[in-house]
DNA sequence: ATTTATGGCGTACAACCGTACGTGAGGCCG
DNA sequence: CGGCCTCACGTACGGTTGTACGCCATAAAT
């Protein structure tokens, strides 16, 4: 539970590879940003070191590469991210934001259904 | 459509403040934003001018009072903020963000019924 | 009229961010 | 062996952000 310094939207980015590979090297990390958006490969070995001098990853030599592992949960950090810009950009409150995500970014078939059963638990746990 | 400078978490809170009302003075975003957490009145002031300054809000003095005014649509900004961050954080996929809000914040009975309206005309505009 | 509260406005300043260059060492190729 | 590619790592640099001080003017209170 230590405060760590909040992460960047950079920084973000590239954590979200690691909690979703478990570790990666720099390339690795580069490589997949990359599919998305320009990014320098240089700028990537940054964000990783950024992001472990701030606590969120460690790192150890292997070989000669540099291999990052997450070191924080992404549940943690997502959780943080998100309760402060429900915070700021709705004053605390959590349905404009699920009313957005719903109304202006599509949601498929399977998330429909999905979503219907998070509804269901949701009034089972309830009563 | 002209791409202003993104907002920061500060000017976002302040922002809102300003969605909510249409316009209001700095002591009155001033008051509002005390209510959850510690702010000077001077920084909120400096948030409104840069807002002003990249666009987002215009103002006017009236007396010696100035009064800022919303500038851009709640709606665009949002749209923006949630985007990127469902980008970095998620990969550009929604549903995860949508099940840590139901799954984590709570949802309370208005917004279950809301959430199954919303579904359901998600549903009906598919077919 | 003098004090006090309030506000506008300019200015500041360290930390943080995005982005990347340069240097030097290790590996591989011809 | 001599290039050339690839990393790690240090360093940089302008821009942004959070936070606020200080000065001056006006309005309100005594």
């Amino acid at each position: 539970m230590v405060d760590r310094p909040a992460l960047s939207k950079g920084e973000m980015e590239v954590a979200r590879v690691l909690w979703d590979g478990g570790s990666a090297t720099v390339r690795e990390v580069f490589e997949i940003i990359s599919e998305t958006r320009k990014i320098d490969f240089a700028t990537v070995q940054t964000y990783l070191r950024r992001l472990d001098s701030k606590g969120y990853v460690s790192s150890k030599l292997n070989g000669r590469i540099r291999v990052y592992s997450a070191r924080t949960k992404a549940r943690t950090v997502i959780r943080e991210t998100v309760d402060d810009l429900v915070q700021r950009l709705f004053g605390g409150d959590t349905m404009p934001l699920v009313r957005h995500l719903i109304e202006e970014r599509g949601i498929d078939e399977d998330g429909i259904a999905e979503l219907r059963n998070l509804i269901d638990e949701l009034e089972g746990g309830k009563q």
